[in-house]
DNA sequence: AATGAATGAGAGTTCATTCAT
DNA sequence: AATGAATGAACTCTCATTCAT
C-alpha cells in the first residue's frame, strides 16, 4: 500500500520533468539542438539552472528525455486514434488525416523530431529512443498496405516494406523545406492514393 | 632551387577556401552543426585559427560557403551526368542510379545535406543557398514525370509535380535512419518505378 | 561549527560588484582603458573570470558601472564635506583644501577621471554619466564665486561661469603632467586667489 | 656629396612615414588610443598591413612617432607665428587667438593631445616626446607675463610660473568636455585678461 | 526542493607581427 | 618597396555543471 501523503512531491518533480521536456520541445523545434541552451529551458519553466540540474542531471539526460517523451506521445497518440473495422484503404486515409491533423495544428512536433532524426545519426541513444516511433509508424502502413493488397484495393505487385517507406517518405517530404505545407501534403497523399491503387481490375 | 626544409604551405586564397569548406563538410557529416568547431577545421585543413579566420571572416560565413559549395557541386554534377537521347523512363532510371551511387560511395553528401535543409528552417541564408539544389533536382523529376506521362510509358492520372515530391521523398528516406542504405533504396526505387508505370495498356 | 578549509568566498552580489569597480578603477589608473583587460580585474578581486561575467554582463556595463561609481562617490563626498555659515572666500579656500587633499592621497582618482573624461569624448555613456559630476563641481564654484562677487571679496567684473571654469581649469591642469604635483597645485591656488581678490577697495 | 638619383626613395619613404603619422593622428582623434589599430591606419593610408611594418616597426614606434611629429608641428606653428615689436598683452592675445583658430579649425589636433597626455602618464617615451611641446608652450606664457608685469602691464602681484599654468590650464578646460566650445572660450579669455590686468594704476 | 554564486573548459574573434616571394 | 598568407597570444564572452546554504 502506498503512502498516503509523499505522492506529492513525486507528482511535483514528475510535473517539473514533464514542464522541462515541454519547454525543451519549444526551444528545440525554435532553434534546433545547435540553439538549444539548458539556462533558457530553466528561464522558460521558470526556475534557476541550479534547479534544472536538480531536476535533470545533464544536458544529454534531457536530450533523451525529450526523446522519450515524443515517443510516448506519439504511441499514445496512435493508441487514442485507432479504428477498429475499417477497410485497409478506409484506414490509409485516416492516417494521412492523422498526419495533416498534426501538420497543421503541432508543426513545432515535426521540428523537433527531424532535428531528432538528424541527431539519431550520430548519438546511438537518441536512436534508440526515436526508433520504436518510426518503426512502429513505418509498421503501421505495411499492415495495412498488406491487408490491402490481400483485398485487392491496392497493387497485387506491391512491396509492403518498400511502399510503406515510399508513403511516410513522400509525405515526410512536405514537413521539410522547401516543398512543406499542407496544400503540398494534398496533392502528394493524393498522388500516392493513385500510385497505390489497383487499376487492373 | 627550393628550400629543403618542409615550410608550412603557402596556398592560394581560393585553394584555401576549398580545403576549408571540404573540411567543414566533413566535420558536419561527423557531428552536425551543432558540434561544429572552427578551431577543428583548422586543424583539419593544418592551419592556424587566426589564417582560419584570414580566409574565413566569420563561422556564418563558413556555413554559407559550405551551403553554396554543396549547391555548386551538385549543379555541376547534374551538367554532368546529363545524357541526351533517353527516354523519360531511361532518364529516371539514370536519375536513380545517380542517387544510389552517391548514396553509395558519398555518404557524407547527404548526411550534411540533410543537416542544412534542417538548418534553413531558421536560416535564411542556407535556406537560400540550398533552395536551388533542391528545387533543380525536384524539377528534373517534374521533366521526366511530365515527358513519361506525354509518351505512354507513365500513368496517365499522374500529377507531376506531386509525384516528383513523392519520388525524391521516397529516395530521400533511404538516406536518413532508420531505412537508409542501398538496399532498401534498391526495394525503393523499384516500387516507385512499379507506382509511376501505366498499367493500362 | 565552519569548515576548517579555506572556502572560496561567496559574496553577494552588490559586494562583488563594488569590489569589481574599485579592481576596475586601480586597473584604468595604472594602465588606462587602453590596458584594462576583465581577466585582469577577476584576478585582482579573487574570482574566475566566468564569476566576473556572472556580475557584470559586458566589458562596456563595467566601464559605466566604473563611471557611475566615480559619480556617486564624488557626490558624496561633496555632500560630506558640505559647510556651513562660511564666507566665500572660506568655502573657496576649502573647496581647494578638499581637491589637494584627494590630489595627495587619492591620485588615481584623478587619473581615473582623466581618461573618464577623454573618453566621454567617443561614448555618450560615459558622457552621461560624468557630466553631472563636471557639472556639479563647476557650479559650486559658480555659487561660490556669485556670492563672493556680491559681498565683495571677489572683483565685481568677475564672470561667474567663465571664472568657474577658469578656477577648475587651472586645478586641473595641476592634475596632469608635465605640471602636476601638490607643490605646482599650492602656487596655482595662491595665484588664483590673487585672480579673483577684489582690489579695488 | 650626395648621390644624384637615389634621394627619390629616400624621399618616398619618408612621405610614407609622413602618410602614416597623418592617418594614425585622425584615427586616434577618432577612437582614440583605444581603438587605434594598425591595419586602419594601413588601410587609411592605402597600403597592406605588411607594408606599414615595412616602415614601421613597430606600433610603440609608431606612436612615438606621432608624438614627434606633433611636437615638430606645434613647434614649426609657433615659429611661424612668432611676431616682433609687440606689447606683452598683444603677445598674449595673439596667443589667445592663436589657440581659438586652432580650435576652430583643427580640432582633432586638440583631441590627439589630450590623448597623448593621458597616455604620457604611463608611458616616458610619449612622455619625453609631449613634454618639450607642453614645456614650450607654458614657458611662452612664462616670458610674456613676466614682461607684462615688468611694464606694468599685468598685476605686480604675479607668480608668473603659477599664472602661465592658470592661463594654459583654463584655456584647456575649453577644449575638453564638458565646457568645450569656441564661446566658452571666449568667455574664458576674457576672464582671464581681466583676471592678469593691474587694476592698481 | 530550491537558489545565488562560482567555475573549468572552451568558443569565436582580434591583432600586432612575421615570412616568403 | 610591396604584398598575400600565416601565426602566437590574447581577448571577451558562453555554457553545462557544481557548491554551499
Amino acid at each position: 500500500m502506498k503512502s498516503l501523503i509523499p505522492t506529492r512531491t513525486r507528482e511535483n518533480s514528475d510535473v517539473r520533468r514533464r514542464a522541462i521536456a515541454a519547454a525543451a520541445r519549444t526551444l528545440i523545434a525554435e532553434r534546433g539542438f545547435e540553439g538549444l541552451r539548458t539556462r533558457d529551458i530553466a528561464d522558460r519553466v521558470g526556475i534557476n539552472i541550479a534547479t534544472f540540474h536538480y531536476h535533470m542531471p545533464t544536458k544529454e539526460a534531457l536530450i533523451e528525455l525529450v526523446a522519450q517523451s515524443m515517443r510516448d506521445d506519439f504511441i499514445a497518440q496512435s493508441m487514442a486514434w485507432r479504428r477498429e473495422g475499417l477497410t485497409a484503404l478506409q484506414q490509409l486515409q485516416h492516417e494521412m488525416a492523422d498526419f495533416r491533423e498534426t501538420m497543421e495544428h503541432k508543426p513545432e512536433l515535426f521540428a523537433v523530431l527531424t532535428e531528432m532524426i538528424e541527431r539519431a545519426r550520430r548519438d546511438p541513444r537518441i536512436d534508440a529512443a526515436i526508433r520504436p516511433l518510426q518503426v512502429y509508424w513505418h509498421q503501421q502502413f505495411v499492415d495495412i498496405l498488406t491487408r490491402g493488397r490481400r483485398d485487392g484495393s491496392f497493387r497485387p505487385d506491391l512491396d509492403p516494406r518498400a511502399a510503406a517507406t515510399m508513403v511516410t517518405g513522400a509525405m515526410s517530404a512536405t514537413m521539410r523545406p522547401p516543398f512543406h505545407g499542407v496544400s503540398q501534403f494534398d496533392r502528394v497523399a493524393a498522388e500516392l492514393l493513385r500510385a497505390l491503387a489497383n487499376n487492373s481490375r
